[in-house]
DNA sequence: TCGTTGGTTGAATTTTTATTCAATATAATT
DNA sequence: AATTATATTGAATAAAAATTCAACCAACGA
């Protein structure tokens, strides 16, 4: 026998986790096509021959990425939906944790230029293009859902639901982008005013 | 003498446009990285060698469009704000007209993607980086300018005029971003939604 | 201490992409 | 028709990036 089972689990792990960052920070700053598989290996600290030893292409970690995103993002709008609140609450609640997220974590925004870039380009992998045509939808959906409940109530402004829908993460989204382009010299606006796009009053 | 000067000069012309054309629909659609130089040859209808008779390098024509893309935009900020209408009136038709040029032609979007692109991403050449610092600041100034003005008449909802002069902008980019991802199966949100984050009544 | 397993490296190779260039086509001028 | 300047091509070459692999190292058990 050699090294028992444990450490070596634990080094895989380590070591699949450095890539994985290292992967998505330089994926949202350059784009997956300019990142270069040297790119990751020496922002992991690692030499390019063992990238192999961890992934078979850059694209698989896009797409491992891309799941991840999507999958948080996911649970995050399901539970939004489940609280035990008014409508309009949700979606002040959301708007809120969306910008504080951008402001604390330099990876949430990091995240969305992934989601944005496999929206967007024609230049990445089938996988995640599936991953994306099948995961998206639901946040979408959600905010529809809660603002039409509120809209029942007359505390949400009476739009087309759906275009507010699209108006509320096309919003955010954008901000994400300020966010991972001009990084801690941004600061998030006012939620209020953001919300007063949904909100009557 | 051969062909004469008029001609070559159309030809000219001619490549270079197409050129320009296709470059630009591949740069937004699958980014700078990943569009290979002989992509654009072929979307051009002219063979590799010939891009070189065109052109120094795909980095120029990156360049080349984003120039051309900034200009526009700074000078349709201009028009706009000389406009002899109240604030409030330059607000809304300018979203009005933002939202019916991304309908009305492809390319819009196409060049507001690009110049997201030069914005976030750190795998663009030198040069179109500094167009963009130094030529992308003036629609914020001019909107936040407008806004102010509306805030004194009391028409303009009285929130920070630069938090909203960036909520104008994150909004509309993201607006070209939905765009420029699912083409003619996606129609803009009623322009009165977006009116409303800055209106008062 | 030695042997074994599996992580790790960096140089060698293959593949992809950019760039050059000698040869050819075109059309106006003489 | 011959001349000439320039547009145009595609194969040859160069450069960059991805991928492989033989050799090496580190930790553990015997």
């Amino acid at each position: 026998m050699a090294r028992n089972k444990e450490l070596n689990q634990k080094i895989k792990d380590e070591r699949r986790e450095q890539i994985l960052s290292s992967a998505l920070m330089l994926f949202a700053t350059k784009g997956l096509s300019a990142t270069r598989i040297t790119d990751i290996s020496a922002a992991a600290g690692i030499s390019q021959g063992l990238m192999y030893h961890y992934c078979k292409s850059k694209e698989e970690i896009f797409s491992e990425l891309i799941k991840y995103a999507l999958d948080r993002m996911n649970a995050a709008c399901i539970e939004l939906e489940k609280l035990p609140l008014p409508p309009h609450q949700k979606i002040k609640m959301a708007i809120e944790k969306l910008l504080q997220g951008f402001d604390a974590n330099k990876n949430t925004s990091y995240y969305y230029l992934l989601i944005l870039q496999a929206t967007v380009s024609e230049a990445i992998p089938r996988e995640a293009k599936e991953i994306i045509s099948q995961g998206s939808s639901l946040p979408y959906e959600v905010i529809e859902r809660i603002l039409i409940e509120g809209q029942k109530e007359g505390t949400i402004k009476d739009y087309d639901a759906r275009d507010l829908s699209v108006v509320f993460w096309t919003s955010i989204k954008g901000l994400a982008l300020n966010k991972a382009a001009f990084g801690g010299s941004y600061k998030m606006p006012d939620p209020r005013i953001l919300a007063g796009i949904f909100l009557n009053e």
